[in-house]
RNA sequence: GAAUCUGUAGCUCAGUUGGUUAGAGCGCUUCAUUGACAUUGAAGAGGUCACAGGUUCGAGUCCUGUCAGAUUCACCA
C-alpha cells in the first residue's frame, strides 16, 4: 500500500461498481424494495455544491443496499424549460441575436441541440462524486414516453373538467416574455415614491402614475365621510379626457394616502378584483413586448412603463395636477428568472383547478401516508396547500412541450399570430387581417406564438381538419407548459406509469411505486414536492413517495448562500480533485443537524481529507502486522471474527479487545439508527470519533506493544469500520476492502453489495 | 400583515425522548515523534449554553415573555 491515500483509483472502483451490476436491483416479490427518484438536475446545467448534496441519498441508498434491499436510485435530467432558453437567449444575445430573429421551431431545435451537447456533463459528475444511480433507468423528461403520458395527463384534467382557460390578470415578464405563477415572483422592498395626483374634485395617491392612462374607476371607501357624495358621479380622468365613475368599496382604507385609488383593472391585481366585482370596463395598455398600445393617447404610444411614467409625472406637473410627491417604499414583484420588474397584466391563459386535487393531498398528510423530515414541513405543506389557488400552467416560451389543443383559425379569425414571412420579416396580426396575404403553411412554417382570444373555441385532440366548419386551418397553441407540470409527474413517468390503463404499467412501476424517500431542498416544497403528491394521488390514487426528506441549501463558513456575485461559489469538482470525493462527501454530512443549513468551506475538506488518510493509514497499519503473522504462519487462514460470536479458543480476549469490540458494537447499533432517523451528522461524527480515536488512537497504539493475537480483533474492528463508513466514504473503503480481499479471507467480492454489521455476541 | 426557524468556545457548527465534570473541526499554546499516518501523537487554554421568569429532584434540552438575527408565505394603492 501507499504511504498516503490517493483518490486516482476513484474512477477504476466507480467503474468496477458499475460493471458487477450493483446499481441496478433485481425485482424480487419476496423483498420490500427501497427506492428513491433523483431530484432531477437541470440537464444543462454543471453540478455545483446543491447537487453534491445528493451525497445524502447516496448514503441512503448505499445502506440500504448493504443491508439487502431491492435498492434503485433512479437518476434523471430536465430540460428545465424557463432555465434554459434563458440560458440560451443570453448566448444568442452575445451574437447580437434575439428570440425573435427565429421561427419557434427552428428556435427549439438550436435550444435542443445546445442540450444534447451538455447534456453528459453532468451525467460524468455524478460518477465522480460516486453516486450509485442506476444509469441503465436514466430518464431525459424530453423523450417521447415521458412527454406523452405528460400529455395524457393533460387530456384527463380536461375530460374531468379540471382545465380551463381565462383572462385574469397574470404576473407577466415582458422581458422573458410570458407569464409566470406566484410562486415565480420575487418579492422585493423597492424604494419609491407616492404621487397625489388630482382627479378634479378629489386627489388620488399612487405607487404607479404611468398606469392612470387605464384607470377605468376611482374607488373611495363608502364610509368615508369625504367623498361620499361622489359615489356614483363621474370624473374626467386627466390627460386621457375619460369619464371614468367613482365608486364605492369597502377594502379601500379611510387612513391611507388620501383615502382615494385610481383603479387600473388591467394592471394590478386588486384592482382586477374590484373590476370584476363593480362590473367595471378593462383596458390595457400595455402589450405583452411590454410597451404601450392603442389604448393610451397617441404621445404615449410605443413606450416603456418607466419612460410612460416620466412623460406622465412631467405632463401633470405642467398641468399643475401634481398636488405631492411622497417617498415611499414598498413591495414590488419581480422576474426570479432575470430580475425584473413583473408587469400585471391580463392575458389569456391556461389554468388548472386545484382544489379537488389538493383536498387528498392534504389529507395524505394528515393521516401520514406522506411523512414530512422535518416535521415542521407539514405545517407549512398544509397551510400552503389549503390556501391553494389555481395553477397557471402556460408559459409563453418554446422550449418545452406545447399544451396539446389547437385552434381553428377559420372559426377564431381574432386569434393575434406573430410570424416570420418567407423573406424573414416578423408580421403580426390577426388572423381575418393576414388571411389572405398569407397562406397557412406560410404562417404555420414561420410561426412564433399566437393569442388566442379567451373564448376562443378549440379542440384537445390533434385534427385534420376542424370538426365544426372542417377547414383545414388548424393550429397547435404555442404556449408552452410550465416546467412543473412535467416535472410533478417525474415519479410516476419515470417508473414506466400506464395513463391508459394502469394494470399495464411497468413491472418497475408496480413494485417501486410508491417510492420510499424524496430528498430534496425545501425551497422546492410546493414547486414540486406538492404538486408530484397531488398528481400521484389523482393519476394513481396512491402517493409517489411515503417519506419526504428536505435539506437545507449549502452555505459558505460566513452562513452566506453561495452565489457567483457573492464569489464564495465552491465548485464540488474541484474539491474532488483537489482533496478527493470521499472527503467532499464526508465534510458536507459531518456535523451537520438534521435540515439545517450546510455549511462547507475548504478548511473543512481539508480536515475531512485528513480523515479519509487516517482510515488508509490505520488500514495499512493492519495489513503490515497480518503479513509479518503470514510470514510466521503461512498456512493459516486469516478471517474476520464471525458475528455469531467471538471464540474463546483463539487464545481468548483482553481487556482492550473486550472494550473496543464492545464499542464496536455500539457504534454499529448508533450508527444504524442515525441513518434511519437521518442524522447522517450524528452518524459520520460518531464514526469519526470511533474510528480516529478509539480504534487509531487507543486500541491500535497498544496492539503495538502486543504479539500477533491482536490479529483476529483487529481485523474485525477494521473491516466492520469500513462497512459502517462505507455510505459516507465509498471510494476509501472499498479500495482498502479490495485490498485486504487479496490477502485475508473475506467472503463477500466488494464492499459495496457486503452486509451491513451487526453486533457481534461478546462471551 | 401571517407563519417558521435560529441565538452554545476566537470562527463554523453538533448536542437524539430533560440525567453525572457541555462536544467536534479550524485556529491558538506547550511538548513528542526517522517504525501506519507531519495529511501524526500527547497535553492544554477558551463557554454564567442571548436575556428574564416558570415547570422539575434535576433544563443547553420543556413552557411563557423580552431582545437580536434569518427565512418563507401574502393582491395593499
Amino acid at each position: 500500500m501507499d504511504k498516503s491515500y490517493s483518490s486516482t483509483t476513484e474512477s477504476d472502483i466507480y467503474q468496477s461498481w458499475e460493471k458487477s451490476g450493483a446499481f441496478t436491483p433485481k425485482i424480487d416479490k419476496s423483498k420490500k424494495p427501497y427506492s428513491i427518484i433523483l431530484p432531477l438536475p437541470n440537464a444543462n446545467d454543471p453540478m455545483h455544491m446543491g447537487h453534491a448534496l445528493f451525497t445524502i441519498q447516496d448514503i441512503l441508498i448505499r445502506y440500504h443496499r448493504m443491508l439487502g434491499e431491492p435498492t434503485l436510485w433512479l437518476p434523471g435530467g430536465d430540460h428545465a424549460g424557463i432555465e434554459t432558453q434563458f440560458v440560451f437567449e443570453k448566448k444568442l444575445q452575445k451574437d447580437g441575436k434575439s428570440r425573435f430573429d427565429f421561427d419557434r421551431q427552428t428556435l427549439y431545435s438550436l435550444i435542443w441541440d445546445f442540450v444534447e451537447k451538455n447534456r453528459t456533463l453532468n451525467q460524468f459528475q455524478m460518477k465522480k462524486l460516486g453516486f450509485s444511480m442506476d444509469w441503465s433507468r436514466y430518464h431525459y423528461s424530453l423523450e417521447s414516453p415521458i412527454v406523452d403520458n405528460v400529455l395524457a395527463t393533460f387530456r384527463k384534467l380536461y375530460d374531468d373538467g379540471l382545465i380551463y382557460r381565462d383572462e385574469k390578470i397574470v404576473n407577466y415578464c415582458t422581458f422573458c416574455g410570458t407569464a409566470f405563477s406566484n410562486l415565480e415572483v420575487v418579492h422585493k422592498n423597492v424604494d419609491s415614491h407616492l404621487w397625489y395626483i388630482k382627479y378634479g374634485p378629489l386627489t388620488v395617491a399612487t405607487t404607479r402614475p404611468e398606469t392612470m392612462l387605464g384607470d377605468t374607476a376611482i374607488a373611495v371607501n363608502p364610509k368615508d365621510e369625504r367623498y361620499k357624495k361622489l359615489i356614483g358621479q363621474k370624473i374626467l380622468l386627466p390627460l386621457v379626457n375619460r369619464e371614468i365613475p367613482v365608486i364605492g368599496e369597502e377594502s379601500v382604507d379611510i387612513e391611507f394616502g388620501t383615502g382615494a385609488v385610481k383603479v387600473t383593472p388591467s394592471h394590478s391585481p386588486e384592482d382586477y378584483d374590484m373590476a370584476k366585482k363593480h362590473d367595471l370596463e378593462f383596458i390595457r395598455i400595455f402589450d405583452y413586448d411590454g410597451k404601450s398600445n392603442q389604448n393610451v393617447p397617441e404621445k404615449y404610444r410605443g413606450l416603456f412603463p418607466n419612460q410612460i411614467r416620466q412623460l406622465v409625472i412631467d405632463d401633470l406637473t405642467t398641468a399643475g395636477l401634481m398636488e405631492k410627491i411622497e417617498d415611499y417604499s414598498h413591495e414590488v414583484g419581480h422576474c426570479y428568472r432575470c430580475g425584473r420588474p413583473i408587469e400585471p397584466i391580463t392575458a389569456p391563459q391556461w389554468y388548472i383547478k386545484m382544489e379537488s386535487l389538493a383536498k387528498p393531498a392534504i389529507a395524505a398528510a394528515k393521516n401520514g401516508d406522506v411523512k414530512f423530515f422535518p416535521s415542521r414541513f407539514k405545517k407549512t405543506y398544509i397551510d400552503w396547500m389549503e390556501n391553494i389557488r389555481d395553477w397557471n400552467i402556460s408559459r409563453q416560451i418554446v422550449w418545452g412541450p406545447q399544451i396539446p389543443v389547437w385552434y381553428c383559425l377559420d372559426c377564431n379569425p381574432q386569434i393575434k399570430i406573430n410570424f416570420l414571412d418567407k423573406d424573414k420579416n416578423i408580421v403580426s396580426g390577426f388572423y381575418k387581417n393576414i388571411k389572405d396575404k398569407y397562406s397557412i403553411e406560410e404562417i404555420k412554417s414561420g410561426l412564433q406564438s399566437l393569442v388566442a382570444p379567451v373564448d376562443a373555441s378549440f379542440v384537445v385532440d390533434k385534427f385534420d381538419n376542424c370538426p365544426k366548419c372542417h377547414s383545414g386551418a388548424l393550429i397547435q397553441e404555442t404556449d408552452t407548459f410550465d416546467t412543473w407540470f412535467l416535472s410533478g409527474q417525474w415519479p410516476i413517468n419515470t417508473l414506466g406509469f400506464n395513463p391508459k390503463d394502469s394494470s399495464k404499467s411497468s413491472p418497475d412501476f408496480s413494485y417501486f411505486y410508491p417510492t420510499t424517500v424524496m430528498d430534496t431542498l425545501w425551497d422546492i416544497l410546493f414547486f414540486w414536492v406538492a404538486r408530484m403528491i397531488m398528481f400521484g394521488l389523482y393519476l394513481t390514487k396512491d402517493v409517489p413517495f411515503k417519506t419526504v426528506h428536505l435539506h437545507s441549501r449549502v452555505v459558505d463558513s460566513k452562513g452566506q448562500k453561495m452565489s457567483k456575485s457573492k464569489g464564495n461559489v465552491i465548485d464540488p469538482l474541484v474539491m474532488t480533485e483537489k482533496y478527493g470525493t470521499d472527503a467532499l462527501r464526508m465534510s458536507l454530512v459531518y456535523g451537520i443537524a438534521p435540515a439545517s443549513d450546510f455549511v462547507v468551506s475548504e478548511d473543512k475538506i481539508r480536515a475531512h481529507r485528513n480523515f479519509v488518510n487516517k482510515i488508509w493509514n490505520a488500514s495499512r497499519f493492519v495489513l503490515m502486522i497480518i503479513e509479518r503473522f503470514q510470514e510466521k504462519n503461512p498456512n493459516l487462514k486469516i478471517a474476520p471474527l464471525s458475528q455469531g460470536g467471538v471464540s474463546e479458543e483463539r487464545g481468548g480476549l483482553n481487556d482492550d479487545d473486550k472494550n473496543i469490540l464492545n464499542n464496536l458494537n455500539k457504534i454499529i447499533i448508533s450508527t444504524t439508527s442515525d441513518i434511519n432517523r437521518y442524522h447522517f451528522g450524528q452518524a459520520s461524527e460518531n464514526l469519526y470519533q470511533f474510528f480516529w480515536h478509539d480504534f487509531c488512537d487507543v486500541y491500535i497504539e497498544k496492539a503495538k506493544d502486543r504479539g500477533e493475537d491482536v490479529v483476529p480483533v483487529l481485523l474485525t474492528v477494521l473491516i466492520n469500520s469500513l462497512k459502517l463508513l462505507h455510505p459516507i466514504v465509498p471510494f476509501v473503503t472499498e479500495s482498502v476492502y479490495q485490498i485486504f480481499k487479496d490477502i485475508v479471507h473475506l467472503e463477500e467480492p466488494q464492499l459495496i453489495t457486503a452486509s451491513w454489521p451487526k453486533a457481534i455476541k461478546l462471551k
